[in-house]
DNA sequence: TCTGGGGTCCTAGGACCC
DNA sequence: TCTGGGGTCCTAGGACCC
């Protein structure tokens, strides 16, 4: 059976979309001010190390892109207008596109704050009501919050993110099983999910330069060179994505950081900060009803190199008290520090799980 | 130009147990 | 006196994503 038939008995049996909101977190500024609609809107951290979170297509044509260093984004654009995220108002609209989708698709997988695949399934097998489907979530999206979004429509989450992706902004895409070669071929294979920076240079330097060199090398070397995540990129390569919707999970570990404005070389202000972190992560955890059983701590030196210290403890917590003296703890005896200072600390907890409050909440009938 | 903050997943080595 | 094989858990680091 010819990898192409494989595909099209996929296209039969699933249908998955991904919606993906429009340069979300300015987009949501500029709704909700109207002076800033056809301007440059650059959010992110507007400290001396920040960097930029979304730029509006007005800021992206001076060259200004998410994870830019903020300091850049101004040189590039000084007459932007330069605003801090406000997660709480985004996750309001968030929540109610999460709302539409769930109209239509009873498996939703979140992605962040601005991403969503769905399932459709249910709504095939034929194509033509699949897609009035898709069409009609895109268009209840734009008349319920007033923001564009890009959907892509495929028979896996590959092709639908990138489907998303194709024809951004206010884009829809849907990928039939025949074109997928032709669409993927001629991509940089930096263009698939899951292949960063690291592994585009290691492919590169294979001679593996589009996804068409991917999905044609010999599976041997991709294996002998990347061990399974070989395997994986060239099923992708092919189009070929069998990785089921997860559904709504819960989160693995909660963390905070903070990166300092200037390197912090005195120990007491550290410990400080320790403190500071452990206690909104403890208060997280707590609002959530679970516990942790390891805490940790993160520590990035001027050089950037970064280290983590964690421990376990012997019975799951949700004490501000207990998580605190843990991390400073950690903080004091395990984390080497000389005069160069440091430039960020973080607090993270794992080993997540439910809380026995939360559990006798959710299943009453134990009592 | 100088690199945020919140996550997930994978790998590799070591400890420990049978 | 030389040294297994498998399994699990823990730690640390790193790649990657938005």
């Amino acid at each position: 059976m010819s990898p192409r038939h494989s595909v099209l008995a996929d296209a039969h049996d699933r249908w998955i979309g991904h919606l993906d909101m429009d340069a979300f977190f300015a987009a949501v500024e500029q709704l909700d001010h109207p002076e800033y609609r056809g301007r440059p809107v650059i959010i992110g951290g507007l400290g001396l190390r920040g960097v930029v979170s979304t730029a509006s297509y007005e800021a992206r044509s001076y060259g200004v892109r998410s994870a830019l260093p903020m300091a850049v984004a101004r040189r590039l654009c000084p007459d932007g207008i330069y605003a801090s995220p406000r997660f709480l108002r985004y996750k309001e609209i968030s929540d109610h596109v999460r709302s539409i989708l769930r109209r239509f698709s009873p498996t939703i997988e979140t992605i962040s704050l601005d991403e969503a695949f769905f399932d459709l399934s249910a709504h095939g097998p034929s194509s033509e009501d699949v897609h009035q489907i898709a069409r009609t979530i895109k268009r209840d999206v734009q008349a319920e919050t007033k923001l564009t979004c890009s959907v892509g429509l495929a028979p896996n989450r590959f092709l639908a993110k990138l489907g998303s992706e194709l024809d951004k902004p206010d884009g829809f895409r849907m990928i039939d099983p025949d074109q997928i070669h032709e669409i993927l071929d001629p991509l940089p294979v930096g263009e698939i999910w899951g292949v960063g920076e690291v592994t585009a240079k290691r492919l590169i330097s294979l001679g593996i330069l589009r996804i068409k060199d991917l999905r044609l090398a010999p599976l041997e070397l991709l294996i002998r060179e990347l061990g399974s995540t070989g395997r994986r990129l060239q099923q992708l390569a092919m189009g070929i994505d069998d990785t089921p919707l997860s559904g709504e999970v819960d989160s693995k570990s909660i963390s905070r950081e903070t990166t300092y404005a200037f390197d912090v070389t005195d120990l007491a202000e550290m410990e400080e900060e320790v403190s500071r972190l452990a206690g909104h992560v403890a208060s997280s955890l707590q609002r959530e009803k679970l516990i942790c059983r390891v805490v940790r701590i993160k520590v990035r030196y001027p050089n950037f190199k970064t280290i983590s210290r964690q421990v376990q403890l012997s019975v799951g917590t949700d004490s501000a008290q207990i998580i605190e003296t843990q991390a400073l703890e950690l903080l004091r005896k395990r984390v080497p520090l000389d005069e160069g200072g440091i430039r960020l600390l973080g607090v993270g907890l794992g080993g997540i799980s439910e809380s026995i409050a939360r559990q006798l909440a959710l299943f009453p009938d134990w009592l």
